[in-house]
DNA sequence: TTTTTAACCGAATGACATTCGCTATTGACA
DNA sequence: TGTCAATAGCGAATGTCATTCGGTTAAAAA
C-alpha cells in the first residue's frame, strides 16, 4: 500500500555503523555520525532501527555467528582431542573475545548502558552454548555429558571475562596468562578422567 | 590561607551515592539526584570529586576491600584444603562478584562508560590478586608457586566474568552452574598434583 | 490517475554531565 | 583582631546526545 523500507539504506546503517563502532566503540559512535557515514538523516536511522543498541545487535550476532563458524572448522581441522581444545580454547578466547576489531567491546558497552526497554534476543547466546557444546563433544567423544555441560559453562564464563577486559582492565591483566590458566585446568579435568578410566 | 573542604561534605556525597548505585545502578544515578540526596547543589560536587566516574570509584575501592577482608575471614576458619578453596570461591563469586547489593554492577557500568580521561589508580586490582593468591597460598601450603599464580589468574577471570552477567546477562545463564564447573576443575587440577606426589 | 501510507527530513525535546561567573566563608598572617 | 586571598558553594549556563515530532513527498495499490 505504501512506500517500502530499503534493503539498502539498511545495508548502509549498518555498515557504517559497523565501521564507526570499531573505530571508536559504542559510546563514541553517535547516531548523528551513523546517519552521516550511511547517506541518511538521524531520525530516518530511526525508520530502520529501533535505537541505537539494536543497531549494536544488529551489528553483532552476524559477526559472532560468523566468528563461532571460523572456529569450529579450525577446531575440527585438529587432529588429537588436546590440540581441539587448545585450538577451542584459544580461538574462543583469544580470537573472538579479545577481538582486536572491537567487537565485543562495543557489546559490552552496548549491554552496560542498556536502558530497561532495551532487550535482545538470547538466540544467539543459546546458539553460541550449543556449538561449543558440540565442539566439545567433537573433542572428547564418550565423555560424560555432565563433564561437557561443566565445560561448556567454564568457557562462557571465561568469555565473560576475557570480553570485560578489553574495556574496563585494558592491559592490566595479560589475559594469556588466565587463559594459560585455563586450559591448565581443563587439561587436569579431562586427564582425570581418562586415568580413571583406564 | 582559604576555605577547606569539609570532611562531612565529602561523606554526605559518598553516602548519598552509595546508596543510589545501589537502589538504581550508577547509570540511572544523576550528579543532580547525588547532589539532592547529599543537601548540597550539583556543581558543588565537582569540588570534591572530578566526575561522576570518581564518585563511583570511590565508592567501590572501600566496599571491596572489606568485602575481601569478610572473605579472608571466611576462609581462615575453615578445616580442611578443600573446605577452604570452596569457601573462596564461592564467596569470592557469588558472595563478591555476584553480590546483590550490586556494587559490582555499577563498577562495571562505570568502567564500561568510561572516556578516555577517566583512569583508575590499579591499586585496588593489584591488592585484590596478592589477597587472593594469599588465600590460596593458605588453603594449599606447599603448591607450587607457579600453580598458585594460574588459580589466582582463573579465579580473576571467572571473577570479571560473573561480574558482567549482573548487568549483561540478568538470569540468562545460570551462574552456579558456571561456579560448580570451576569447582570441579580447580579440584581436578589440586588432586592431579596430590596423586603425583604420593 | 488518484489515493494513501510510510519513508524521509529538519527542527525540536529532554536528559545529563560538566563548566562558568559570582558570592560568601574562612584560614593565615599582619 | 582586622585584612585579604583563596576557594567552597551556588544557580544558571553549555554542549552533547538519543530520541521524537510535524510536515513533505515518493511510490505502492486502486
Amino acid at each position: 500500500m505504501a512506500r517500502q523500507k530499503s534493503e539498502q539504506v539498511r545495508k548502509a546503517i549498518m555498515e557504517a555503523a559497523h565501521r564507526l563502532f570499531m573505530e571508536k566503540g559504542y559510546i563514541a559512535t553517535t547516531i548523528s555520525s551513523i546517519a552521516r557515514a550511511a547517506g541518511t538523516s538521524q531520525s530516518n536511522v530511526y525508520v530502520y532501527f529501533a535505537s541505537k543498541f539494536e543497531i549494536a545487535f544488529a551489528v553483532f550476532d552476524p559477526w559472532l555467528r560468523a566468528k563461532v563458524a571460523e572456529l569450529e572448522e579450525q577446531v575440527m581441522a585438529q587432529d588429537t582431542p588436546e590440540a581441539c581444545l587448545r585450538s577451542l580454547i584459544d580461538g574462543l578466547l583469544h580470537g573472538i573475545a579479545a577481538d582486536r576489531s572491537g567487537q565485543t567491546l562495543t557489546l559490552v558497552q552496548a549491554l552496560a548502558t542498556a536502558k530497561p526497554g532495551d532487550e535482545y534476543n538470547p538466540d544467539l547466546l543459546i546458539w553460541t552454548m550449543s556449538r561449543i557444546h558440540n565442539m566439545i563433544g567433537g573433542a572428547l567423544p564418550g565423555s560424560d555429558p555432565a563433564e561437557r555441560e561443566a565445560l561448556t559453562h567454564s568457557l562462557m564464563l571465561a568469555f565473560d571475562g576475557i570480553a570485560l577486559r578489553q574495556n574496563l582492565r585494558r592491559g592490566e591483566i595479560e589475559d594469556s596468562l588466565s587463559v594459560d590458566a585455563l586450559y591448565m585446568m581443563v587439561r587436569a579435568l579431562v586427564d582425570r578422567r581418562s586415568h580413571a578410566s583406564s
